[in-house]
DNA sequence: GTTAATCCCTCTAGCAACTAGAGCTTCAAG
DNA sequence: CTTGAAGCTCTAGTTGCTAGAGGGATTAAC
């Protein structure tokens, strides 16, 4: 049985995150010493680990909850657990495409200064433009609960 | 002059976040009506423009602020804004490099789900297991203030 | 010219997903 | 057996919004 610390060093989650995950339900109450202090064993570090892991892919906290319930029922089909997948790759691909147009801009700005004023870059042109957006961008929907 | 309700319409910003915006400084303090209610031109409209817009792209509001500081003074030499725009820059590649990172990843669960049950899914797998990442995944630092 | 619907105002409180600090207790190394 | 790190609980702060209360302004219909 592990400390929370020596837990933390292991997953690389930060000790205050795990006592918050356990506080909001995503870790199961840790087993406690004599003296109070959490223990933690393999089952519930392999368990931090998958959600350090679905974090940096950018998964939410929720999302991550559905994941780790559906392991709970592996005989349900893939379908669920597949479709949060499809959902975070498109988030994700448009994002990227965004990101590209920018640096783009970015790029040509930074290659362009050094010969004359900033009123010379588009990039703030680009950025506040609708039309010169990508369809992609200009179609998408309302975007919330990025925090 | 648009009410708030317009500009929220015309730029896709909701009302209280474009309030929210001129609270901390972002949006200069609204011309008012007769009834107290606050009106905007087309110099605030592109400038909300440009701030939902970097925000798609992920920039913090900090960033944002900061490139707005550019266009605010675009009669500045470009080597004060050189330093700017280059580390907006390094943190654009940061970013698509991330996503890249995920997106193989997230391509990859997508293509290995789609047949069977859960337990045949390798999304939890994938995710759980450390040693499957790609080497630019595994070695992305930690990251924070996704929140 | 009034009434109803819909906007807008300010203010406070709440969300996610942490992070930091105060003030105290327990553990491990020397 | 001391001392310093690590643990505990609790509260409050962060970012970037979002929702609601309780009221005033504007507009469209009648």
């Amino acid at each position: 049985m592990q400390s929370i610390g020596k837990l933390s060093d292991a997953v690389g989650v930060k000790v205050p995150t795990i006592r918050y995950y356990e506080q909001i339900g995503l870790l199961p109450a840790a087993e406690r010493s004599s003296g109070n202090q959490r223990l933690y064993g393999a089952q519930t570090r392999e368990r931090l680990a998958f959600i350090r892991h679905a974090r940096d892919l950018g998964f939410t906290l929720d999302a991550i909850r559905e994941l780790l319930s559906l392991s709970d029922r592996p005989d349900l089909p893939c379908a669920a657990a597949d479709n949060i997948a499809r959902r975070q790759l498109q988030d994700v691909r448009r994002r990227i495409a965004r990101l590209q147009a920018l640096q783009d801009e970015l790029e040509r700005m930074v290659v362009q200064c050094g010969h004359g004023t900033i009123s010379d870059c588009r990039v703030i042109e680009i950025l506040g433009n609708h039309a010169l957006c990508t369809d992609e961008h200009a179609l998408a929907e309302p975007e919330n609960a990025r925090g």
